[in-house]
DNA sequence: AATTATTAGAAAAGTGGTTTCATAGAAGAA
DNA sequence: TTCTTCTATGAAACCACTTTTCTAATAATT
């Protein structure tokens, strides 16, 4: 490994020359400058980030904790923070929580360490841990409100879900299922989204809990739902995932969809335009959201003052086959 | 931040002390042991990995360059590294390519000087370029078998190929297409063995190249395959990805499946079961071919020797109805 | 009892950088 | 001309650790 003394030697000055030089915090002569220049560039040096890390203390690493990175939501929302990173000169080290409670706090705890600030994407930790935890470390969490001065990327859950209800009414759907997730901020949201539009229309309701927000957890549930007494006529499902699960199983079943049963999801992964019928779903930015949280997060980590702790962005409703009229 | 010399004041002990007993290196009198460690707990002291590394030389963290994380193979094989070094104790760095050559080089760049050792997962850098890599660090290709000593985790790819095309042929399809994919390492191995089980039954090749190994590169190929004039009646795509794009526009176009052309990719990523009618592909183990990459590599790192530098791992056949008999 | 061998623990040196402080020479002001 | 102020550079201190070297005290051997 060849190191800052052996660019010093080679350009015929001292170690506080060359660091001054790399960094530009301060101009030299064009002569000296050069000379260090060539040098760096002749012995292809590159300074240890480990060793900057330790006497600046800024690891220029941002630490992503993403609940499941097989979720194509997920995967979107690293994509969005990784390019946004990565623009800004700044590397990710990421974590795959496998929606595993204590994986995650163990992983943040080995990450916190080594990175500037931290992204927690579909977090499963209490309000109170994540505030306790900003207090350490910058930190700004994807679809999560907790509070405090934590920062925050969210899209209008509310108001999605709310929006597919309605859509699910006009197509003449009567007897309207919600299949949900884990109880944290985006499906409450999406609930009471839920909610809100069937007390509009003074339609009953049909809440169902997934066992997970995903394939499985909406194959687990079809049998329920498909064979149970009052058969649900429409579906909202927590996200795709569960939906495109509901969906092979009503297929294996002969339930016909959208005729015996209309079906929703929500996220737009990209293979919910792939199914078929296809699915009806919102489009949820997750690729600008990661984007927009991991600016946020190094907003922060340069100093400038957030105005704004939490961002909320719209998703779009995406008609397609699988609510199609009776 | 607090630091081993908090420790060491604390615990009444010198430095080198508090650093030898939480690594273990030395045996102290039980006095000393306790007394250290219950600092260390009331301060909740935790070393800082960077200056470890700057100290041993050692980073305890693995790199991960890989292709395209929005894709559910790569997700998957991601899942399997991670899990096996954090099984070990190593922390990922995960840098996503996003399929450019020139993005995947910067990312090595600035990975290495980090980490231990790199997993390439489907790298499109030059064999070349790869084994000098592999001179400066430790590095486990996946999906490449670049040669040199170079450590490299793969699936039987050509008996993949050669298998589904014959079953293609069980099936009485006679003009059999290939969609091929970027041309490395698996794309030459599933074309060869697309070719073999051709040139066996004396039936004609066709191959047509994608654009992108994705859903968007089978939709754009659709139009050519299903509005040409030598129409297929199987085809083999590069992948699931491209192969599902295909089934989308097929559906748009009325072409049936498999009534009109059987359809079959590589890989079984969790989506193709979901889709109608279900995917023929094969069952690439992805998880195990991460994991078994993060194991060769951090043996490398130990010091283990490798005996076989190249591991082959066997895939399924999953045959769905995307492929049964017209 | 004297000598040697262990042992516990501290001091010091090193890891690869950054940053503060000091110094010598040059330029500018009186 | 002399004194002050920059400017260019280097020396040294520091960052948070690990590791080697050292010292004093205890234990073992003769």
């Amino acid at each position: 490994m060849i190191t800052i003394k052996d660019v010093a030697r080679e350009a015929e000055v001292s170690v506080s020359t060359v660091s001054k030089i790399i960094n530009n915090t301060k101009r030299f002569s064009s002569a000296v400058e050069l000379r260090v220049k060539s040098a760096v560039e002749k012995l292809e040096f590159t300074p240890n980030p480990h060793a900057r890390s330790v006497s600046t203390g800024k690891t220029h690493a941002l630490g992503v904790v993403i609940l499941d990175i097989a979720n194509p939501y997920y995967a979107a929302v690293v994509k969005g923070i990784s390019r946004e990173a990565d623009a800004k000169n700044h590397t990710v080290l990421l974590a795959d929580a496998e929606e595993r409670p204590n994986r995650e706090r163990d992983l943040i705890q080995t990450l916190a360490p080594r990175v500037d600030g931290l992204v927690l994407a579909g977090s499963r930790l209490s309000d109170a841990d994540i505030c306790a935890l900003a207090l350490q470390k910058p930190i700004v969490t994807v679809g999560r409100i907790p509070g405090g001065q934590v920062m925050s990327v969210v899209s209008d859950e509310f108001d999605i879900a709310f929006q597919i209800t309605r859509h699910l009414m006009t197509t003449g759907r009567k007897r309207i299922a919600f299949l949900a997730g884990p109880n944290f901020w985006v499906n409450q949201q999406r609930q009471s989204g839920y909610l809100a539009a069937l007390l509009e229309a003074g339609l009953p309701s049909m809440i169902y809990q997934l066992v997970s927000p995903s394939i499985e957890g909406g194959e687990n549930l079809a049998g329920t739902l498909f064979m149970g007494a009052n058969r649900p006529d429409g579906i909202l499902a927590y996200n795709d995932l569960a939906a495109m699960g509901l969906m092979k199983v009503a297929r294996d079943l002969s339930v016909r969809i959208p005729e015996d049963v209309a079906v929703a999801g929500i996220g737009d992964i990209p293979f919910a335009a792939l199914v078929s019928p296809p699915l009806t779903t919102a489009a949820v930015p997750s690729l600008e959201i990661g984007r927009l949280a991991a600016t946020l997060l190094m907003q922060k980590l340069e100093g400038i003052p957030i105005l704004e702790p939490a961002l909320v962005l719209r998703a779009k409703l995406c008609i397609r086959a699988s609510t199609r009229a009776e």
